[in-house]
DNA sequence: GAAATAGTGTCTGTTAGACAATATTTC
DNA sequence: GAAATATTGTCTAACAGACACTATTTC
């Protein structure tokens, strides 16, 4: 039977400094995402977290693959999976690595550009038919910064009534009793509810 | 570097019969989906195209690439396809395959029938949300054939003035000047236009 | 004219989206 | 009390979903 390389690449991202970053590897030259090879018996899953592992000191929130890419005489075949990393998660020390704001990134090698395009996209489809957007956040967050989380990835400006009303309604967050404290009036705090399905009920185009 | 075995996998599905229908192998014993091996130099989706037209003599319509599956232990990795073809196209003779309605497909190997299952989802979630619904149709057709086959495939009745409403409105077909005659009044004939661009506007669940 | 299929319009309830004032805290 | 942030409600336009009758053809 015949037999080709196999390589798992990760497209990692996080929140933080406000931005939404995604990490990227330059272990020689160029800047690319980070990957690793399938072992002769390994799982695709396990590959891709073997990779985040060896790059990062906290296990990922999420992982999804996200697509295969495995072109004409192109040696090795591709998948892909993006994960969404805590912003605690620090880098394992001597790797040639580095988070970047997505909106920044630098031009990198093979087709990788074109994947971190197509895992973006993919995120905010998420982020606007599912929950993942609570895996950004720590276990408790204040409403005004779930808004902020979404203005950021989805790089669009929200009305704050509108959103509190939805976010409320869809029942997937509940009040906890603990407030945050700062500047200004102390917010409440809500916690993602993992039981509420998340189901995506939106309005088909075609009957 | 490390290699692996690689297979592609199509699932391919028709309409015919008043059924939606999948085409299922039974090379040896028990019944799998088609597929073949990617060769040394090859590209993914050639691959998937080699493999249906080792079966079929009409070209797929529509073709996309579904999953990757490669658990751990797993021989090879395999990459699956689902295609949409033509109700016109005939079977190569001399191949061990069978259409088979979907509803009625007997147990399959492998993680076949987790694989068909899921084809199917994605196959609704596209009908619901793109455009995909005409590839399963001849070039011209009316509107009640195209309520038929959304109600086949969704398992649902529909409403036909609903239906047509939003069909039209969408934009995304357009009358011709033939009719199609038969049994009590003549039917409008209408065509796809694809540039007509299908684009999912949804209703977001988080704002 | 009976049978078969195609084609059409209205009403109602829900929801998305726009919009501004008040409440509670710290300094 | 000034500054900062949190919290709350209403109105309107668009749309989904329910629903029944008329039109045109063949036999």
């Amino acid at each position: 039977m015949i037999e080709r390389p196999l390589l798992v690449n990760v497209v990692l991202f996080r929140l933080a400094d406000e931005t939404l970053q995604v990490l990227l590897a330059s272990p020689v030259q160029a800047w690319e995402l980070p990957g690793s090879e399938l072992g002769s018996q390994e799982g695709l899953e396990h590959a891709a977290e073997r990779a985040i592992a060896a790059l990062l000191d906290r296990p990922k929130t999420y992982l999804e693959q996200l697509f295969t890419y495995g072109a004409e005489n192109q040696a090795p075949v591709c998948v892909v999976y993006f994960a969404i990393i805590p912003a605690e998660a620090g880098l394992v020390p001597g790797k040639p690595v580095r988070w970047t704001p997505v909106w920044q990134a630098p031009s990198l090698a093979h087709e990788h550009a074109e994947i971190l395009a197509y895992a973006l996209r993919r995120l905010r489809y998420k982020l606007e038919y599912t929950a993942v957007g609570f895996q950004l956040l720590p276990a408790e967050f204040t409403l005004s910064e779930l808004q902020h989380t979404y203005e950021i990835i989805l790089d669009e400006k929200l009305d704050k009534r509108n959103f509190r009303r939805r976010m409320l309604q869809s029942g997937i967050i509940e009040v906890t009793s603990h407030l945050r404290t700062g500047e200004g009036r102390p917010a409440r705090l809500y916690r993602y509810r993992p039981d509420a399905v998340a189901e995506v009920k939106a309005r088909r185009l075609f009957p």
